[in-house]
DNA sequence: GTTTAATGGGTAT
DNA sequence: TACCCCTTAAACT
Protein backbone atom coordinates (compact mmCIF):
# COMPACT_ATOMS: atom_id res chain seq x y z
CA UNK A 1 0.00 0.00 0.00
CA UNK A 2 0.76 3.64 -1.32
CA UNK A 3 3.31 6.02 0.00
CA UNK A 4 6.03 7.30 -2.52
CA UNK A 5 8.42 4.60 -1.59
CA UNK A 6 5.55 2.18 -3.12
CA UNK A 7 5.11 3.99 -6.19
CA UNK A 8 9.18 4.51 -6.85
CA UNK A 9 9.35 0.79 -6.25
CA UNK A 10 6.73 0.03 -8.59
CA UNK A 11 7.93 2.52 -11.37
CA UNK A 12 11.50 0.42 -10.98
CA UNK A 13 9.74 -2.92 -11.12
CA UNK A 14 7.57 -2.31 -13.87
CA UNK A 15 10.67 -0.47 -15.81
CA UNK A 16 12.79 -3.93 -15.18
CA UNK A 17 10.03 -6.52 -16.64
CA UNK A 18 8.06 -4.41 -19.20
CA UNK A 19 10.20 -1.35 -20.76
CA UNK A 20 11.48 -1.64 -24.29
CA UNK A 21 8.64 -4.61 -24.77
CA UNK A 22 5.08 -4.58 -25.84
CA UNK A 23 2.87 -5.93 -23.07
CA UNK A 24 -0.51 -7.49 -23.66
CA UNK A 25 -3.02 -5.30 -21.90
CA UNK A 26 -6.34 -6.27 -20.88
CA UNK A 27 -9.14 -5.30 -18.11
CA UNK A 28 -10.52 -8.79 -16.95
CA UNK A 29 -12.91 -6.67 -14.34
CA UNK A 30 -14.10 -4.46 -17.57
CA UNK A 31 -13.87 -1.02 -16.11
CA UNK A 32 -11.10 -0.02 -18.38
CA UNK A 33 -11.90 -1.86 -21.41
CA UNK A 34 -11.51 0.87 -23.86
CA UNK A 35 -7.86 2.16 -22.17
CA UNK A 36 -6.66 -1.19 -22.17
CA UNK A 37 -7.15 -1.61 -26.03
CA UNK A 38 -5.19 1.85 -26.47
CA UNK A 39 -2.19 0.32 -25.01
CA UNK A 40 -2.59 -3.05 -25.78
CA UNK A 41 0.62 -4.44 -27.62
CA UNK A 42 2.20 -0.87 -27.74
CA UNK A 43 5.63 -0.34 -26.83
CA UNK A 44 6.54 0.80 -23.43
CA UNK A 45 9.20 3.34 -23.05
CA UNK A 46 9.60 3.47 -19.50
CA UNK A 47 7.62 3.95 -16.16
CA UNK A 48 8.34 6.70 -13.65
CA UNK A 49 7.19 7.39 -10.06
CA UNK A 50 6.75 11.33 -9.04
CA UNK A 51 5.62 10.84 -5.53
CA UNK A 52 2.51 8.83 -5.40
CA UNK A 53 1.92 9.36 -9.20
CA UNK A 54 2.72 6.80 -11.32
CA UNK A 55 3.21 6.88 -15.04
CA UNK A 56 3.45 4.34 -18.13
CA UNK A 57 4.99 5.97 -20.96
CA UNK A 58 4.19 4.27 -24.31
CA UNK A 59 5.18 4.96 -27.75
CA UNK A 60 2.94 7.82 -29.77
CA UNK A 61 2.68 10.43 -26.47
CA UNK A 62 0.48 7.35 -25.14
CA UNK A 63 0.49 7.72 -21.29
CA UNK A 64 -0.85 5.43 -18.37
CA UNK A 65 -1.43 7.15 -15.74
CA UNK A 66 -2.17 5.46 -12.29
CA UNK A 67 -3.02 6.54 -8.98
CA UNK A 68 -3.75 4.21 -6.52
CA UNK A 69 -5.17 6.26 -3.45
CA UNK A 70 -5.56 4.31 -0.05
CA UNK A 71 -5.94 0.94 -1.33
CA UNK A 72 -4.78 0.32 -5.11
CA UNK A 73 -2.21 -2.48 -5.00
CA UNK A 74 -0.37 -3.20 -8.32
CA UNK A 75 1.30 -6.68 -7.95
CA UNK A 76 4.03 -7.22 -10.04
CA UNK A 77 4.85 -11.11 -10.27
CA UNK A 78 6.60 -13.62 -12.29
CA UNK A 79 5.73 -16.67 -14.37
CA UNK A 80 6.93 -19.58 -16.41
CA UNK A 81 4.37 -21.16 -19.08
CA UNK A 82 1.08 -20.51 -18.48
CA UNK A 83 -0.23 -17.36 -17.63
CA UNK A 84 -1.71 -17.24 -14.10
CA UNK A 85 -5.65 -16.62 -13.86
CA UNK A 86 -6.61 -13.29 -12.60
CA UNK A 87 -7.90 -13.51 -9.28
CA UNK A 88 -10.72 -10.36 -7.85
CA UNK A 89 -11.15 -7.02 -9.49
CA UNK A 90 -8.11 -6.57 -11.67
CA UNK A 91 -9.43 -3.65 -13.03
CA UNK A 92 -6.33 -3.54 -15.98
CA UNK A 93 -3.79 -6.36 -16.48
CA UNK A 94 -0.31 -6.36 -18.37
CA UNK A 95 1.22 -9.41 -19.76
CA UNK A 96 4.87 -9.60 -20.46
CA UNK A 97 6.93 -13.22 -21.68
CA UNK A 98 7.71 -13.55 -17.93
CA UNK A 99 5.83 -11.12 -15.86
CA UNK A 100 1.96 -10.18 -14.89
CA UNK A 101 0.83 -7.22 -13.47
CA UNK A 102 -2.37 -6.83 -11.85
CA UNK A 103 -4.18 -3.53 -10.72
CA UNK A 104 -6.68 -3.29 -8.47
CA UNK A 105 -8.39 -0.52 -6.43
CA UNK A 106 -6.78 2.21 -7.60
CA UNK A 107 -8.53 5.08 -7.49
CA UNK A 108 -7.05 6.98 -11.30
CA UNK A 109 -6.40 4.66 -14.44
CA UNK A 110 -6.73 6.72 -17.36
CA UNK A 111 -4.27 7.88 -20.22
CA UNK A 112 -3.31 11.03 -20.40
CA UNK A 113 -1.45 13.20 -22.86
CA UNK A 114 2.14 14.52 -22.33
CA UNK A 115 0.86 17.62 -21.44
CA UNK A 116 -1.82 16.68 -18.99
CA UNK A 117 1.05 14.76 -17.47
CA UNK A 118 3.34 17.79 -16.93
CA UNK A 119 -0.08 19.60 -15.48
CA UNK A 120 -0.28 17.10 -12.90
CA UNK A 121 3.34 17.02 -11.70
CA UNK A 122 3.23 20.64 -11.75
CA UNK A 123 1.07 20.64 -9.01
CA UNK A 124 3.31 18.94 -6.40
CA UNK A 125 5.76 20.01 -4.20
CA UNK A 126 9.41 18.67 -3.96
CA UNK A 127 9.24 14.73 -4.12
CA UNK A 128 12.51 13.58 -1.23
CA UNK A 129 12.97 10.59 -3.99
CA UNK A 130 14.44 13.03 -6.23
CA UNK A 131 16.58 14.69 -4.34
CA UNK A 132 18.80 16.93 -6.03
CA UNK A 133 17.37 16.99 -9.32
CA UNK A 134 15.49 19.81 -10.91
CA UNK A 135 13.24 22.28 -8.32
CA UNK A 136 13.15 18.61 -6.16
CA UNK A 137 15.04 21.04 -3.15
CA UNK A 138 13.44 21.22 0.26
CA UNK A 139 13.71 25.37 -0.10
CA UNK A 140 10.25 25.20 -2.45
CA UNK A 141 8.61 23.33 0.74
CA UNK A 142 10.15 25.16 3.07
CA UNK A 143 8.54 28.64 0.77
CA UNK A 144 5.25 27.22 1.04
CA UNK A 145 5.35 26.44 4.47
CA UNK A 146 5.78 30.06 5.64
CA UNK A 147 2.84 31.03 3.58
CA UNK A 148 0.03 29.00 5.14
CA UNK A 149 -1.25 29.07 8.65
CA UNK A 150 -1.64 25.41 9.30
CA UNK A 151 -0.26 22.86 11.29
CA UNK A 152 2.82 21.30 10.07
CA UNK A 153 1.25 17.87 10.51
CA UNK A 154 -1.04 18.91 7.91
CA UNK A 155 1.47 20.68 5.44
CA UNK A 156 3.26 16.78 5.94
CA UNK A 157 -0.60 15.70 3.55
CA UNK A 158 -0.60 18.23 1.54
CA UNK A 159 1.33 16.75 -1.97
CA UNK A 160 1.90 20.20 -3.54
CA UNK A 161 4.10 20.86 -0.18
CA UNK A 162 5.80 17.64 -0.15
CA UNK A 163 5.33 14.77 -2.89
CA UNK A 164 5.34 11.05 -1.52
CA UNK A 165 4.60 11.54 2.19
CA UNK A 166 1.56 10.15 3.82
CA UNK A 167 0.37 9.52 6.95
CA UNK A 168 2.66 6.87 8.42
CA UNK A 169 5.77 8.05 7.28
CA UNK A 170 4.47 11.21 8.63
CA UNK A 171 3.67 10.15 11.97
CA UNK A 172 7.19 8.09 12.37
CA UNK A 173 9.07 11.05 10.84
CA UNK A 174 7.02 13.76 13.46
CA UNK A 175 8.20 11.39 16.07
CA UNK A 176 11.60 10.85 15.19
CA UNK A 177 12.47 14.55 15.41
CA UNK A 178 10.21 15.28 18.39
CA UNK A 179 8.34 17.79 16.65
CA UNK A 180 5.29 18.89 17.66
CA UNK A 181 2.42 18.07 15.12
CA UNK A 182 0.17 21.06 16.32
CA UNK A 183 3.30 23.41 15.59
CA UNK A 184 2.13 26.19 12.82
CA UNK A 185 4.34 25.24 9.81
CA UNK A 186 5.49 28.65 9.64
CA UNK A 187 6.95 28.40 13.77
CA UNK A 188 9.19 25.18 12.03
CA UNK A 189 12.83 26.27 11.70
CA UNK A 190 14.08 25.65 8.63
CA UNK A 191 17.33 23.71 10.19
CA UNK A 192 14.73 21.77 11.78
CA UNK A 193 12.74 21.21 8.48
CA UNK A 194 15.73 19.91 6.75
CA UNK A 195 17.14 17.48 8.98
CA UNK A 196 13.52 16.13 8.49
CA UNK A 197 13.77 16.61 4.56
CA UNK A 198 17.33 14.53 4.96
CA UNK A 199 16.09 11.91 7.06
CA UNK A 200 13.02 11.28 4.35
CA UNK A 201 15.83 10.89 1.48
CA UNK A 202 16.98 8.23 3.23
CA UNK A 203 14.12 6.55 4.56
CA UNK A 204 11.50 6.78 1.41
CA UNK A 205 15.19 5.59 -0.32
CA UNK A 206 15.27 2.20 2.15
CA UNK A 207 11.07 2.00 1.40
CA UNK A 208 11.95 1.84 -2.13
CA UNK A 209 14.74 -0.78 -1.30
CA UNK A 210 12.97 -3.08 0.87
CA UNK A 211 8.93 -2.42 -0.19
CA UNK A 212 8.02 -1.72 3.10
CA UNK A 213 8.10 1.41 5.65
CA UNK A 214 10.72 0.91 8.07
CA UNK A 215 11.17 3.55 10.49
CA UNK A 216 12.61 1.87 13.99
CA UNK A 217 16.27 2.91 14.01
CA UNK A 218 17.42 -0.82 14.88
CA UNK A 219 15.78 -2.26 11.83
CA UNK A 220 17.06 1.00 9.66
CA UNK A 221 20.58 -0.07 10.90
CA UNK A 222 19.73 -3.89 9.67
CA UNK A 223 18.59 -2.42 6.89
CA UNK A 224 21.71 -0.33 6.08
CA UNK A 225 23.60 -3.16 6.77
CA UNK A 226 22.25 -4.97 4.54
CA UNK A 227 22.36 -2.63 1.60
CA UNK A 228 25.97 -2.09 2.16
CA UNK A 229 26.69 -5.92 2.17
CA UNK A 230 25.06 -5.70 -1.39
CA UNK A 231 26.69 -2.67 -2.55
CA UNK A 232 29.59 -1.68 -1.60
CA UNK A 233 28.39 2.21 -2.86
CA UNK A 234 25.13 1.80 -1.58
CA UNK A 235 25.33 4.71 0.08
CA UNK A 236 24.22 6.88 -2.96
CA UNK A 237 23.68 3.97 -5.29
CA UNK A 238 20.23 3.55 -3.73
CA UNK A 239 19.21 7.26 -4.28
CA UNK A 240 17.94 8.24 -7.42
CA UNK A 241 17.23 6.24 -9.90
CA UNK A 242 20.13 3.52 -8.75
CA UNK A 243 18.17 1.98 -6.01
CA UNK A 244 18.63 -1.42 -5.09
CA UNK A 245 15.85 -3.70 -4.92
CA UNK A 246 15.69 -6.20 -1.85
CA UNK A 247 13.34 -9.06 -1.73
CA UNK A 248 11.23 -10.27 0.86
CA UNK A 249 13.98 -12.31 2.18
CA UNK A 250 16.34 -9.77 2.01
CA UNK A 251 18.67 -10.90 -1.34
CA UNK A 252 18.96 -8.31 -3.85
CA UNK A 253 16.19 -8.69 -6.24
CA UNK A 254 18.38 -8.94 -9.52
CA UNK A 255 20.51 -11.55 -7.82
CA UNK A 256 17.59 -13.64 -6.53
CA UNK A 257 17.44 -15.07 -10.10
CA UNK A 258 15.11 -13.34 -11.82
CA UNK A 259 12.08 -13.75 -8.97
CA UNK A 260 9.84 -10.97 -9.32
CA UNK A 261 10.87 -7.93 -7.68
CA UNK A 262 7.69 -6.84 -6.06
CA UNK A 263 6.77 -8.50 -2.79
CA UNK A 264 3.48 -6.86 -1.21
CA UNK A 265 5.48 -7.11 2.04
CA UNK A 266 9.59 -7.25 3.14
CA UNK A 267 11.74 -9.21 5.48
CA UNK A 268 11.30 -6.57 8.45
CA UNK A 269 8.34 -7.20 10.89
CA UNK A 270 5.75 -4.17 10.92
CA UNK A 271 6.73 -2.06 14.09
CA UNK A 272 6.72 1.61 14.55
CA UNK A 273 7.23 4.13 17.06
CA UNK A 274 3.49 6.13 17.25
CA UNK A 275 1.44 4.77 14.23
CA UNK A 276 -1.77 2.94 15.35
CA UNK A 277 0.26 2.68 18.77
CA UNK A 278 -2.86 4.68 20.13
CA UNK A 279 -3.21 4.14 24.38
CA UNK A 280 0.15 2.36 24.65
CA UNK A 281 3.29 3.43 26.17
CA UNK A 282 5.77 5.04 24.34
CA UNK A 283 8.71 3.54 23.83
CA UNK A 284 11.04 6.60 25.48
CA UNK A 285 9.23 8.18 28.01
CA UNK A 286 6.43 5.76 28.58
CA UNK A 287 3.63 7.82 28.24
CA UNK A 288 0.67 6.50 26.11
CA UNK A 289 0.27 7.27 22.67
CA UNK A 290 -2.33 9.27 21.66
CA UNK A 291 -4.42 9.96 18.64
CA UNK A 292 -6.42 12.47 16.53
CA UNK A 293 -7.77 13.21 13.13
CA UNK A 294 -5.76 15.30 11.51
CA UNK A 295 -6.09 16.49 7.31
CA UNK A 296 -8.44 13.90 6.99
CA UNK A 297 -6.28 10.70 8.39
CA UNK A 298 -5.68 9.18 12.16
CA UNK A 299 -2.44 10.97 13.26
CA UNK A 300 -0.53 9.25 15.96
CA UNK A 301 2.01 11.06 18.29
CA UNK A 302 3.53 11.09 21.69
CA UNK A 303 2.41 13.99 24.05
CA UNK A 304 5.34 14.09 25.83
CA UNK A 305 8.50 13.51 23.76
CA UNK A 306 7.03 15.79 20.74
CA UNK A 307 6.01 18.34 23.57
CA UNK A 308 6.45 22.11 22.22
CA UNK A 309 9.90 23.35 23.30
C1' DG B 1 -22.81 -12.70 7.72
C1' DT B 2 -21.91 -7.77 8.34
C1' DT B 3 -19.08 -3.85 9.51
C1' DT B 4 -14.96 -1.41 9.60
C1' DA B 5 -10.52 0.38 8.65
C1' DA B 6 -6.64 0.96 5.59
C1' DT B 7 0.23 3.79 3.91
C1' DG B 8 -5.42 8.99 -0.65
C1' DG B 9 -7.54 12.50 -2.57
C1' DG B 10 -11.32 14.95 -5.11
C1' DT B 11 -15.61 17.44 -4.83
C1' DA B 12 -19.59 19.38 -2.65
C1' DT B 13 -21.56 21.92 1.44
C1' DT C 1 -16.53 19.16 7.64
C1' DA C 2 -18.99 15.61 5.02
C1' DC C 3 -19.25 12.42 1.62
C1' DC C 4 -17.73 10.06 -2.42
C1' DC C 5 -14.77 6.62 -5.09
C1' DC C 6 -11.75 2.31 -5.37
C1' DT C 7 -11.00 -3.25 -2.92
C1' DT C 8 -9.75 -6.43 0.53
C1' DA C 9 -9.15 -8.58 4.89
C1' DA C 10 -9.53 -8.48 9.67
C1' DA C 11 -12.70 -7.67 13.32
C1' DC C 12 -17.04 -7.83 14.77
C1' DT C 13 -22.05 -10.22 15.71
Amino acid sequence: MPEGHTLHRLALTLDRAFAGTRPRASSPQGRFVDGAALIDGRLLERAEAWGKHLFLVFEGDVILNIHLGLIGVLDVTGYEGVVPAPVGAVRLRLVGERHVADLRGATVVEIVTPEEMDATLARLGPDPLRAGTESNEPERALARMARTGRTFAETLMDQSVIAGVGNLYRCEVLFRHRVDPFRPAKEIRPATFLRIWDDLVDLLAIGVAFGQIITMEHQLEEAREILRGLDESASDAYRHHRLTLVDWQGRDEAEAGGRPAYERSGPFPREYAVYQRNGEACYTCGSRIRTRVVAGRNLFWCGRCQRRR
